[in-house]
DNA sequence: ATGTTAAATTGTAATGATTACAATTTAGTA
DNA sequence: TACTAAATTGTAATCATTACAATTTAACAT
């Protein structure tokens, strides 16, 4: 289990918020997830929320965003995509893209460990209802 | 003149900001830039130059950054660049980069305005400083 | 199984960036 | 020079995130 594999220790608030991770690829906020969590643990605090969140992200198991600005959502890693953030709806949706630039990059002399991508404007949906009118 | 060429009204509030990004290719927070321009400019509001940095954003003459997480910073557009963040010392500098991939986006049928490229780990400056010790 | 201990959880309070708002001032134009 | 819509100002509110101290618990050794 990946919570092992990294020497985490495990708790069934970590279990939760990660599984909640696994089956919503809404990213979501620390705020969704401890709304959504706490109907069935009452008992959970926001803040335990937010530590589960900083501790899987550390080891790289999360991976947080940064693209809406004024607040950070969470996303499970499945390997390399970047991100499309519709203005109009506030909708993030997954790009499977490669970036060719990912090797190129150390030549900068930097030592890189993450790379995120953030495509923003208007997504096909809300596109077409802009059409409508 | 920039302001001119694009209706929006001019002030010396408005001035002084786009002077200091101008001047200025730290990517500053709002805070740092409220900060310097106070000092000349005793009756600025924090608040205008919020407003400032909004209409200038919302024009595309410059561009907010979100890498941070907890703050907005603050970016004159000189053409296509990414941004490399430093998770030890904090700087954030500009990688010119080519994104070969900002032509093809347009495949997944949502319009495209903005394209951010973020890439965080430890600068050349830090790697050295930790090679030291 | 049980006891031990360092680490995790909880709830509350603090922080700090950003926004809301109403009163005053001003840029641009007639 | 006067007018008006828009900009500026200062204060207060908002809201995500963090700090902290008390309590609980996971993991491990006996």
């Amino acid at each position: 289990m990946i919570l092992k594999d990294n020497n985490i220790k495990i708790t069934p608030q970590r279990l939760v918020v990660l599984e909640y991770l696994d089956k919503n690829c809404t990213h979501p906020t620390a705020d969704e997830i401890y709304s959504y969590l706490k109907k069935k643990n009452p008992s959970l605090s926001k803040t335990t929320v937010y530590n589960a969140l900083e501790t899987l992200s550390k080891h790289g198991i999360i991976q947080s965003l940064t693209i809406s600005g004024y607040e950070l959502r969470y996303d499970l890693d499945h390997g390399m995509h970047h991100h499309f953030y519709c203005k109009i709806c506030g909708r993030i949706v997954d790009i499977e893209l490669k970036c060719p630039n990912v090797e190129k990059m150390k030549k900068y002399g930097h030592e890189i460990e993450e790379i995120h991508g953030y495509i923003k404007g208007i997504c096909k949906k809300c596109l077409k209802e802009k059409d409508k009118k």
